[in-house]
DNA sequence: AGTTTTAACTTACCAAAGGAAAGTCTACAA
DNA sequence: TTGTAGACTTTCCTTTGGTAAGTTAAAACT
């Protein structure tokens, strides 16, 4: 059998057309995206698109989990020069708000291909996992912060202001500011943890490391290449 | 000229369309609603649609428009019975997550319908200053319990929680729990502001007291049958 | 009253879109 | 060598958004 090559090929193709189709997402919007345009950014035929990808919901579904897998990738990649339980709670934040991922394109992309959502399974499938697991993450770091029950109600409305920051980055026209949403984040946090005055400055501390990491790591040619 | 009655007409056919176009939104989601299925559902002919909208964006714009005015027209049918600061703000807490607004269908319609505003300069608009409007009634009531800096901080980290509950509910497909988002939100709140005991006691009357308006006032016969 | 204008609505049409189906080509296995 | 699987192409069909040319009915003007 032919199963190594065949599958090999049929993966690489599907990564190219996921990833072009995230490029028309971003420049047409979720109705400008059409088979045609995906296959012209591919550099191959419409025809192509329908071989590897059953019908647009299948192909909008694998941009979905493209564009969530590039979040938790950078978490991991993040996590492996963390050392304190204080900088793995920053990586999370940084994964989720450093310039090469939060910014006007991918954001707005995002909330173009949420409308696919609500009704395709997969797609739903795959947000609740994803959610999840971050909520999951937040919640065992804070608990060397907190009680346990607190922990979960918070790491929940932490997640949650994530989402909301993505939102509103996609909806406005207005470039969404890196900086500006960690401070609105760290903001609420130290607020939700009731902080003493030293631990806060601890999370500054933490802060600050975990943004270098962040910037060296996220924007690595090495790392751009693979998963952006 | 027949200005009147002729912009009347106009009036009520785009506001049937719109009522129309946002049941196929929820039905449908936003690939699934055509112009025909959306004629279909207010008994006319795809052809009175376009008649009356120049194309499909502008009459998702008035869809969109229709939907955020379903909530600020709740919080000004709420606030003609509120009394004190702490209801005014409890108010806009009810606005939001009331069960006749905050359900399954409404949320996935919402996000259904965001896809359209990255790329649709009116939809931008009218999200903006939505948003800005929100953001200023929360700052105006939190002004109540908090010094000018803090309040505004706070209002903009509600605002965005607000949006974020909103966007988990319309992408999960479990059915949203008006009470469970309000408890979150209160929890938040309180922290957020620092609330001491008393004060907390305050807020919970006053929850308690817009939550009977608002089953009262929101679900009225009259009420529905204008605005939902 | 009779004519003109305006706006609601209809019909017929078109180009582009998603998608199905059948066919071609190439590499490998038997 | 022959058969087969999978990558790719081509052709065709239906639906969709959108345009443009009617048709009708009522208001506006003279």
């Amino acid at each position: 059998m032919m199963q190594r090559q065949s599958k090999s090929i049929r993966t690489i193709r599907r990564s190219e057309l996921s990833r072009a189709a995230f490029d028309a997402v971003v420049r047409y919007g979720l109705r400008g995206t059409t088979l045609e345009r995906v296959g012209e950014i591919a550099g191959v035929s419409k025809g192509v698109v329908l071989h590897h990808f059953k019908d647009k919901s299948s192909l909008l579904e694998a941009v979905f989990r493209r564009s969530n897998s590039m979040l938790s990738d950078s978490l991991v990649e993040l996590n492996r020069h963390t050392q304190s339980p204080y900088e793995r709670l920053w990586a999370i934040v940084y994964a989720n708000f450093v310039e090469t991922i939060f910014n006007k394109q991918v954001c707005q992309a995002w909330v173009s291909l949420s409308a696919e959502v609500p009704h395709n399974e997969m797609c739903q499938r795959v947000q609740t996992v994803c959610n999840a697991r971050i909520t999951s993450n937040l919640r065992h770091e804070l608990r060397n912060f907190s009680d346990a029950e607190d922990a979960g109600r918070i790491a929940h409305i932490l997640g949650v202001l994530i989402d909301g920051i993505w939102v509103r980055a996609g909806l406005f026209g207005a470039t969404p500011d890196s900086d500006a949403a960690i401070d609105e984040f760290e903001f609420a946090m130290i607020r939700l943890l009731g902080c003493s005055a030293p631990e806060q400055d601890l999370h500054r501390q933490a802060r600050a490391k975990v943004k270098t990491i962040a910037s060296m790591v996220l924007n690595s040619r090495a790392f751009r290449q693979n998963v952006l």
